[in-house]
DNA sequence: GCGATCAGCT
DNA sequence: CACAGCTGATCGC
């Protein structure tokens, strides 16, 4: 991870002036009030500049509606698209001709899974629209309870490892179970999983949360922190934060999920990716269109020769979406969950999805259980809880992992396990961007330093990854 | 009793 | 394993 260097990425896992905690030896919190006066020209000068997108080379952003309405005709396409398009970056030709004619073209989550973008969805935006002079305050607050937490402090608390931490600036990424990270003024999170939200509760009070309009209502209507702390910010928007140019892409990962570009003021760009997979493990999984297309004739040929049968799809809190939503789609039946379920889903505003979502579990054929309850034993009972509606479960688990051990890239191998009238099928589903997507888009975008945060448990995979972004970088 | 945290288990 | 959770035990408030 070298960064300080510039140009050239030399082998240190990150710069020689970086303190132990990985943070710049060179002070560069504005903490003493001069985010505003040097921020605000900072700011100034870009929003002056109009569009000074060379360095982060996406493209200008247009307003949603310029968007909506570009695919939704060729039925339930549920292709995933090349990160390429979802950002927009090289355009087919005729691209907002036709409405609805070009299939290829995705510039959002909304557009690849064939959900009308919802109009009110900026909105969230504006309540907590965050500036230098906004953050300027959090440091204040941060310094003081400081302090405070020395005293009582069981010593037990763990320390933010390195890799959470943007060099060069006061921002941590997906690092709140660390309580006050000193140094840290600004916490971004990338997307709402547990493992990446893990001690954000009710009772944050560290500094603000940057994250996507979708994580932010999250973060609020799940764990209840202050909505004060929570800063949701635009896709595809340029916003300086601290004096850093800041901007969240696309992820392609689950609902909400967000890369994030910074440019620091000494023209270093980063991009933050915690929402991929090591490249050579994704090179593995077979295209998330071809893995939808088997579950969803899977689903049918079941039911043609048992109409009663219960189609089970398995998910976390959010993620996976787009595999029911196709089934939903494919037989028109409308999706069951629990209301908690049901209350995550809503919050997404999305209009497709929203409709298809039943609160009657003897209505549809399809429901959504969480992937601890997709096993025989619990779908066993689960079936015998529903009155002699249905007569057999049909159950997928999409995982990120079940791949590895089963059968390489042939779906049509999968062996379900059957157990009396309960089947289950794991099919190899990856809510990551391709190998091949991941590093075209990096190779387009050449940032100084790609800085993943996961699979970096173990230094060996650490530096594979390190290894292979390398090598894209010094191509060309 | 509630929440936070951790070990253990998928 | 971990693209992400769960349960149950324990401890402090």
């Amino acid at each position: 991870m070298a960064a300080a260097d510039g140009e050239t990425p030399g082998p240190l896992p990150f710069p020689a002036d970086l303190d132990e905690n990985g943070f710049p030896a060179v002070p560069s919190s504005p903490a003493a009030g001069s985010s505003d006066g040097g921020g605000s020209s900072f700011a100034a000068d870009f929003y002056r500049s109009g569009t000074d997108w060379s360095a982060l080379r996406a493209r200008p952003s247009l307003p949603p509606e310029a968007e909506s309405g570009v695919k939704e005709k060729g039925g339930g396409s549920l292709r995933q698209k090349s990160l390429f398009q979802a950002w927009g970056i090289k355009r087919p030709p005729r691209e907002g001709a036709g409405a609805g004619d070009s299939p290829l073209v995705q510039k959002s989550l909304f557009q690849a899974w064939g959900i009308e973008r919802p109009r009110g969805e900026a909105v969230g935006a504006a309540d907590a629209s965050p500036s230098p002079s906004h953050s300027g305050s959090w440091s204040a607050r941060k310094r003081r309870r400081g302090g405070v937490e020395e005293a009582g402090e069981v010593k037990k608390t763990l320390t933010c490892p390195f890799y959470k931490k943007i060099p060069g600036t006061p921002f941590t990424v997906d690092a709140f179970r660390y309580g006050e990270v000193e140094g840290c003024s600004a916490y971004f999170l990338t997307h709402f999983h547990h493992d990446h939200y893990g001690g954000l509760t009710k009772k944050w009070c560290h500094g603000p949360i940057y994250c996507s309009a979708l994580t932010a209502r999250l973060v609020k209507m799940c764990l209840s922190v202050d909505s004060e702390y929570v800063c949701p910010l635009e896709l595809d928007t340029e916003y300086i934060i601290e004096g850093v140019s800041v901007t969240l892409l696309e992820a392609n990962h689950c609902p909400g999920a967000a890369l994030i570009h910074f440019r620091l003021n000494d023209g270093k760009t980063y991009l933050h990716t915690d929402c991929f997979a090591e490249p050579l493990i994704l090179s593995r999984f077979p295209p998330q269109e071809e893995v939808i297309d088997f579950v969803v004739r899977t689903a049918q040929r079941y039911l043609r020769k048992q109409p009663k049968t219960l189609i089970v799809v398995g998910a976390y809190s959010i993620g996976k979406e787009n595999v029911y939503l196709a089934i939903s789609r494919a037989l028109e039946v409308p999706i069951y969950t629990d209301a908690s379920r049901r209350r995550i889903l809503q919050s997404f505003g999305w209009p497709d999805l929203s409709k298809r979502i039943s609160s009657c579990n003897e209505s549809s054929p399809l429901h959504v259980l969480p992937l601890g309850a997709v096993n025989h034993e619990s779908l066993k009972k689960y079936l015998e809880t529903l009155n002699q509606k249905f007569l057999a479960v049909l159950a997928f688990r999409p995982t990120g992992w079940s791949f590895s051990e089963a059968t390489g890239k042939e779906l049509d191998l999968i062996k379900p396990k059957s157990n009396g009238r309960v089947t289950i099928y794991g099919v190899p589903y990856s809510e990551h961007s391709s190998f091949t997507e991941l590093r075209d888009f990096v190779m387009f975008l050449r940032p100084q330093k790609v800085i993943p945060t996961v699979n970096v448990g173990n230094a060996a995979s650490r530096d594979r990854m390190q290894a292979c972004f390398r090598e894209w970088l010094k191509a060309l």
